[in-house]
RNA sequence: GGGGCGGUGGCGAAAUGGUAUACGCAGAGGACUUAAAAUCCUCCGGACGAUGAGUCCAUGGGAGUUCGAAUCUCCCCCGCCCCA
């Protein structure tokens, strides 16, 4: 027998599987349909052990279906535009299209040498023109709709990057990129995707996720920030200007004793009086270079400066104090808040400190009439509250709600946390927005038919750091004439979020080459939804909020029928060593190089799964490798296991490995659609011990053939090439891969016996072996007769005996 | 501060109301070898006991529900994540 040697067989069988298309999927009504796609990756060409844990799983889960006989659309794509790219670009001088073309290269060796069986054919690459058309074919679709639109607002930039970020990229005020680049807010014209407009859906539709983890849900469920109130109008004294706020608390309005505005609110300059100026001015100066982390800290002290005017309570007519806060922010509400200190935590605090009035106008349960030690949220009966006073809170808020809509002041209104997506990016690679700017006719959008703006290439790419991309210096690319008529106009020069590229890449898979749509609804109409997708926690709310977004826009422009892209989300765990993520700068990578060469893809495989279950973290280290290697070692002598075949000789022998065989078929089965992989992996290794053991005592009798032909498959999804090779030395025609997955016979893994365990008073006796099906008194006789049972139940009498047929006999005694 | 996930042998872990510690790693002893590696066999939570029979203890800590709790409930401690 030769010697397992995993480089020679894995090479041979990557090259095979190649060249004779077995992962390649198409369009085929005859079959049921598995879309199985894993997030695709950044090009960053840093593919290490950790990663390949990942692709794995989502691998297993390929090759388990498509041997279960489904069509398997298992694509794979890469993420190619985007910052790192070009920060490694300017870096080392060379366009970023080349330092990402040597990254998909390397990665995509790497996917090929550790077996994954992706469809190559369908390989899509965003930065490609035939890709990125479409994201300008979308958006010119939103355009259209009003789902597009340009507005100046206040935004985030990151100085590291030199760009602006979307809501979702600030991580605790900070870049999501560049952990130690505060983000700065600047006022600035930005184009954005009306994701808002789908707040409510969005919401609603995570109750039909059935099959995406409660986490994520939660996450996004969050994130979206649903918020019922009423939204009205406080006039300022002696003005015309009147102050629109956002409440959810309305029933606390009589309570009001100030109102603060945020630091960017439009009106802060104008309800400023002279003699406050200076003041303030320094005050909103010091405010916009605070993150917005500490902001809304409620650790901190919340601070404010008083502008000189008075805003009048509608309600009562009361005057009260107009401030700047910054615990106020512009993007939530309407930037304006009123201060009810009794009923707010942080108004609380500031009444505190400028010693403002502190009214209670929801009275807490048994309270005296005093003043409050701290700020009470809870529901209560109102008082001083004029006409509404007495009614419990939750009521007032609806009879306050009326009043104030009958009076035309204000409505009712749902707020959400989420904002709209900014996706102008003020960096060189990635998508252009197809705008042109026409003195003449001003916004005009790119005609379809002038589709893709194409990048240009030759381009000096350093940030300009003037909040304009480099595409700005380039005059051929600026200068255009208008499309409406003979004007000069001028392009948009900002390009999009790639999470633009990726909100629809899943689409693009389904009919990659296709030159004339994005995608042809009948392919989509078979593949689509994706069955099963994973990827990293990290995109709980980013990627697949705004893919969700993009199908829900996707289905009203009539081109998709489902409202959900994703059917199941599995979310994966990271492989750590030392305690940490794998990352070059901590040195604690695992090569695949070395990896490969020592054990093999096959051992590499097995082993990131075998670690933990898939969702969890897994903590790598090097001698447990030797495991997953020894098994495989053991699985290429079984299989070729030499001496005679004979007929079976213990009868009892070839029974016990037959039922163990159909058992590990059955725990497998159930456990690869559990995502539990470990298990299943441990399953497939008592088998093999099993079967170890009887070829020692028995040889190679039919049951243990069966064994081994049922190990292979079964292990075909983790280890493919030793399983293939295995599967070929057997004289096999096909692939294992195409082979159909074992049945299990349900009579053959049933147990005969069973070990009935018997408990006096809770605690473990005997145990006993017993025929299935016998009966609870027989059961009961044979346990009684046990001299162990016996020796702890003498002297004492019987009050109640509990049964679990076929499981477990509790005698309790007293 | 609120919400979520988790804490089990020396280590990764299994068991989700019924035999705690499957499977694997590490460790100990043995076989093979001139020797080592590889491979194979045996042992491997703790205490008492004699290395046996057996008894008791042990799933972060404490209480509770139950005939029976790693698993369910409550309180506390620790770690990670999300929201503030």
């Amino acid at each position: 027998m030769d010697k397992y040697i995993p480089m020679e067989i894995e090479a041979k069988w990557q090259k095979r599987w190649s060249e004779s298309h077995i992962y390649e999927a198409e369009v085929d009504p005859s079959h049921p349909k598995f879309y199985n796609l894993m997030m695709y990756p950044y090009p960053s060409g840093e593919l290490h052990m950790g990663h390949i844990r990942s692709y794995s799983i989502a691998d297993v889960i390929a090759r388990f279906k498509r041997m279960q006989g489904y069509q398997v659309l298992n694509p794979m794509g890469w993420d190619a535009f985007g910052l790192p790219a070009e920060n490694a670009a300017l870096k080392q001088g060379i366009h970023p299209r080349e330092w990402t073309k040597a990254s998909i290269a390397q990665m995509k060796k790497d996917f090929m040498r550790t077996g994954m069986s992706y469809d190559w054919r369908r390989e899509v690459t965003s930065f490609d023109p035939e890709y990125y058309r479409w994201n300008q074919w979308f958006f010119l679709k939103m355009y259209e709709r009003g789902l597009a639109y340009k507005a100046k607002a206040w935004v985030n930039w990151c100085p590291a990057d030199g760009t602006i970020l979307a809501n979702e990229q600030v991580v605790n005020g900070r870049c999501w990129r560049h952990p130690e680049a505060i983000v700065e807010k600047r006022e600035l014209e930005q184009w954005f995707l009306k994701i808002t407009a789908y707040a409510d859906e969005l919401l609603e539709d995570l109750k039909t996720l059935e099959y995406w983890p409660e986490r994520v849900k939660v996450m996004q469920e969050n994130w979206i920030g649903r918020s019922p109130g009423v939204e009205f109008e406080i006039p300022v004294k002696g003005s015309q200007v009147k102050i629109p706020v956002f409440t959810t608390r309305i029933d606390t309005v009589y309570g009001m004793s100030f109102v603060a505005l945020a630091p960017e609110h439009p009106f802060a300059k104008e309800l400023t009086t002279p003699e406050h100026r200076t003041a303030v001015e320094a005050y909103i100066g010091k405010a916009l270079r605070a993150t917005e982390i500490d902001r809304l800290s409620t650790e901190r002290e919340p601070d404010g400066v008083f502008v000189g005017s008075y805003a009048i309570n509608p309600l009562n007519g009361q005057e009260e104090p107009i401030y700047i806060a910054d615990h106020v922010l512009i993007t939530y509400g309407r930037g304006a808040v009123m201060g009810v200190p009794a009923h707010d935590t942080r108004d609380f605090a500031f009444a505190k400190k400028y010693g403002l009035p502190i009214p209670v106008v929801i009275a807490p349960p048994g309270w005296s009439g005093g003043p409050l030690a701290e700020a009470y949220l809870e529901e209560g009966t109102m008082v001083n509250s004029g006409p509404f006073s007495g009614l419990p809170s939750k009521m007032g808020m609806e009879r306050v709600a009326d009043e104030i809509e009958r009076r035309g002041i204000g409505q009712r209104r749902v707020q959400y946390r989420l904002r709209d997506w900014l996706i102008s990016r003020q960096r060189y690679w990635g998508t252009p927005i197809p705008i042109i700017y026409c003195d003449e006719h001003g916004i005009v959008p790119v005609p379809e038919e002038d589709l893709p703006v194409l990048l240009p290439d030759n381009v000096d790419f350093s940030p300009t750091g003037r909040g304009e991309s480099p595409l700005a210096t380039v005059p051929e690319f600026v200068n255009v004439t208008c499309p409406r008529g003979p004007h000069q106009a001028r392009r948009e020069t900002d390009t999009m979020d790639t999470f633009v590229d990726s909100s629809w890449c899943f689409l693009r898979f389904i009919d990659p080459r296709n030159k004339t749509v994005s995608f042809d609804p009948q392919k989509a109409s078979y593949w689509m939804p994706v069955d099963q997708y994973t990827g990293g926690i990290e995109h709980a709310i980013l990627h697949l909020l705004y893919s969700r977004f993009f199908i829900k826009v996707l289905r009203d422009i009539g081109l998709v029928k489902f409202d959900e892209p994703f059917m199941r989300l599995f979310t994966h765990g990271m492989v750590t060593k030392d305690g940490a993520a794998m990352h070059k700068s901590i040195g604690n990578v695992v090569s695949i190089d070395e990896t490969i060469e020592t054990y093999g893809a096959d051992t590499g495989r097995l082993y990131v799964l075998f670690l933990a279950p898939p969702d969890k973290d897994a903590e790598w280290t090097d001698q447990g490798i030797e495991g997953p290697y020894r098994f495989l070692k053991r699985v290429w002598q079984l299989a070729q296991a030499k001496g005679r075949p004979k007929k079976a000789a213990s009868e009892t022998d070839e029974q016990d490995l037959l039922r163990k065989t159909h058992q590990t078929i059955r725990k497998v089965t159930k456990d690869i659609g559990d995502f539990g992989f470990n298990t299943a992996i441990s399953a497939i290794m008592e088998l093999s011990n099993d079967a170890a053991d009887h070829l020692q005592s028995s040889g190679r009798t039919p049951a243990y053939e069966e064994a081994v032909e049922a190990m292979l498959k079964l292990l075909a999804p983790f280890a493919p090439h030793i399983t293939e090779e295995l599967w070929q030395k057997r004289v096999r025609k096909e692939s294992i891969h195409l082979a159909p997955w074992p049945k299990w016979d349900p009579a053959l893994a049933q147990e005969e016996n069973f070990t009935l365990v018997i408990q006096v008073d809770g605690r473990v006796r005997d145990k006993i072996e017993l025929a299935r099906g016998i009966s609870e008194s027989e059961a009961r006789k044979r346990a009684l007769a046990s001299p162990r049972v016996e020796k702890h139940i003498s002297g004492r009498s019987i009050t109640r005996v509990i049964y679990v047929a076929e499981k477990l006999l509790n005698i309790v005694t007293r």
